[in-house]
This record gives structure tokens, C-alpha cells and sequence, in this order.
DNA sequence: TGTAGCATGTAAGCCGTTACATGATTGA
DNA sequence: TCAATCATGTAACGGCTTACATGCTACA
């Protein structure tokens, strides 16, 4: 199991918690699945293809960590997933019991950075530029989701990693800025 | 051409800027080139295999964007290689035409983080701990690659994306402070 | 004498993306 | 009626890692 295949268990687990005061719940689509990754998981993991949602969700069921459940309104099929008791305690034993690597980033600012001989003044101030651009607009975005995910206790965790992103985004703000000046200076 | 082939081309890239005023750029050796992946793209990039290494070389010789010489000293068989004019054009080219992807970062932390109802805190907290021994570790790393690149004009760029990348540590270390602050509130 | 480092590769396989294919539903 | 969105999947492929395999050289 990658650890892309735990993240979407992991969405798949706050749905439970989201509805236990309700009747009932249903589950997620691939399709929600897929939209909630691109508000939450995106930012610091990945944004996984739809293909990879509906295979990694065949995996979880074939080990039975999270149970499909067909639905028909009208004419339409769609399947929900909903993550199963053995899959809760799967995800807690990981988030307990694995190792948790070391961050990789991948920064082609840096690396063409790194190279910046090859390359104008020029040319580097206007990628630096384009990179805060760039920036400012990751930073609305994940403005927008921190707002709704409002103060309710049970996305304390959820928020909070949002700020902690917010907080990042506004460092790598202020060091991009550094950079801009020193190169003025040379 | 994936980005890590133009990084590798870049390496070999600074081997020439090196060797400028020497008799003859001989060119690395697919091991060298790891080592010298390992001081510098690991920090923003990736450090790839061995055997990537070698393939990524197959592939850029194919494309004559680089150059193999055989070495023989002793009974020891070595290629070397280095970066031809059509290799550094095509460098040039990549890096003032393509353009510039928005970084990826995959943190596993921020993902435990985000499911940390289905952690106790004090599991939490050393997760933290842990991390911020690891950010130390990197830290000392790339501080000692920072004093090896010394203030030597022809490392200019390499120097002030080392110099980038403490500020990112840094930053990382502050924003992990006060987050542990913060649950510490909770 | 043996181990760490230098040196080069092949093969298998996983993770993830892109491209392709299909069709239903909602609302302008 | 037409486009956007919802919804699900298959196939091909690229990038990268791990495991495996081989052998030289320096030095303790």
C-alpha cells in the first residue's frame, strides 16, 4: 500500500466522521473523492488522477478496507466508497506505526535557479516574478478552503493544516522576495 | 526529456564552466554525477538512482546532447561524460523556454497531520519532535555544502540556492514551532 | 585479507499520468 | 439543444526505485 493509497482512505474516513450525527453514511463517489483531494491533498501530497481514484479504490476493496456500495438513481450508476471498521484500524496502525519520511519537494524554480548562469538577469527575474504570481494565486486558494472549513471540531486537524500550509506559502513568499533583492544587487 | 534529464545536463553543464582555465574538461563519471546529485538536486530536486543515472546518460548520448569518452586506467574500465555545443544549447533553450512548474511537494507529516483526530497528541508530538530533529539533520547537511561551494564566482548560482534552501529550512523549523504551540493549546 | 568505496549495468515492478472511450444529468 | 458537470473505467506508457549481478582498487 503506497501512501497515496492511505490518504484516500483517509478522506474516506472523515466522511465518517462528518455524518455520524446523520441517518446515515452513504459513502463517497470517485468523482468526491477526486474533488476533495484537489481541496485538501493537493497542496501537500498529491492530486491524483481520476483513473488512479477508481484503481486505488479497487485495491481498498479488494483487501477490504473500504466497502463499495452500488446505487441507482434513475439511470445512472455510481458507486460508493465508504471505509470499513478493519480499514480504520489499517489507517490508525499506519499513521502510528510507519515511519514518516522526510518531505520531497521538487522546486524547478530552484533547480533553474541553479543554472542561472546559463540564463539572462532577465530571464531569472521574470521566472521569480511569475513565480510569486504563481504563489499569490496557491495562496488564494487555500484561503478559500481554510474559510470553509470554518471552526467546527471535528476539521480542527484539517484546519490546521491549512494554516500550517498558509504559513509556508507566506514564507516561501518572503524568501522569493530575498532572492529577487540579492540578485538586484549583482 | 523529462526535467531530470536537463538537471543532469546541468551538472555536467558546471563540469565545463569548471575546467574552463584547466588543460581539458574530461567529463564525470556516471558516479560522479550521483555524488555531485546528492550535494546539490537532492536538496529541491531528486537524488536518482544509480541506475537512472546511467540510463538518463544512455539516453542523452542517443540524443548526442552528451558525450562519452572510454577511460582505461589499470584494467579498470570508466566512462566519462560530457556535455556537448548542441547539449548546452538544448540546456539554454529548456530553461529560458519551458515553462516553469509550480513546485510539488509531498509532505508526509502535513498528511498524518491533517488525520490527527485518529492519533493521540503525544503521538503527534513526537511525530513534530522527530521531524524537527530531521530538519536539523538536513540543515547541518546543507549548511556544509554552502561552506564547500565557498564565494568562487563560477558557483555564484549554486551558492545562492544553497543559501535558498537554508532559508527554506529555516523557515520550516519556525513554521513546525508554532504549530507544536499550537496543539500544545488544544 | 578483507572491507569500503569506485564503477557499471540489467530486470522487474510500482506509482502515476495521459489519452481514450462511454454515457447520464442539470441548467442556460 | 448544447455545454458543463457528473460518473466510470481501460490501455499505454514514462519515470523512478529496488533488487540483483559483476568486478576493480585502495587501504587498514
Amino acid at each position: 500500500m503506497s501512501t497515496t493509497s492511505y490518504a484516500l482512505l483517509g478522506l474516506l474516513a472523515f466522511d465518517v466522521a462528518e455524518g455520524e450525527n446523520e441517518a446515515e453514511a452513504t459513502g463517497l463517489t470517485g468523482y468526491e473523492i477526486k474533488q476533495r483531494a484537489d481541496r485538501t491533498l493537493r497542496f501537500y501530497w498529491v492530486s491524483p488522477a481520476m483513473s488512479q481514484v477508481y484503481s486505488e479504490m479497487d485495491r481498498l476493496v479488494r483487501l477490504e478496507l473500504v466497502d463499495p456500495s452500488d446505487e441507482k438513481a434513475g439511470k445512472r450508476k455510481t458507486r460508493r466508497f465508504s471505509i470499513t471498521a478493519s480499514g480504520l484500524t489499517s489507517l490508525q496502525t499506519w499513521l502510528s506505526e510507519s515511519d514518516t519520511d522526510f518531505p520531497t519537494l521538487k522546486h524547478p524554480v530552484a533547480l533553474k535557479l541553479l543554472m542561472g548562469g546559463l540564463l539572462g538577469p532577465e530571464q531569472l527575474q521574470t521566472m521569480l516574478e511569475k513565480y510569486r504570481e504563481d504563489l499569490a494565486l496557491r495562496q488564494a486558494d487555500l484561503t478559500e478552503v481554510r474559510a470553509q472549513l470554518g471552526d467546527d471540531e471535528t476539521l480542527r486537524y484539517p484546519a490546521l493544516v491549512a494554516e500550517w500550509g498558509l504559513d509556508y506559502y507566506d514564507a516561501e513568499v518572503e524568501i522569493t522576495n530575498k532572492l529577487i533583492k540579492k540578485l538586484n544587487r549583482l
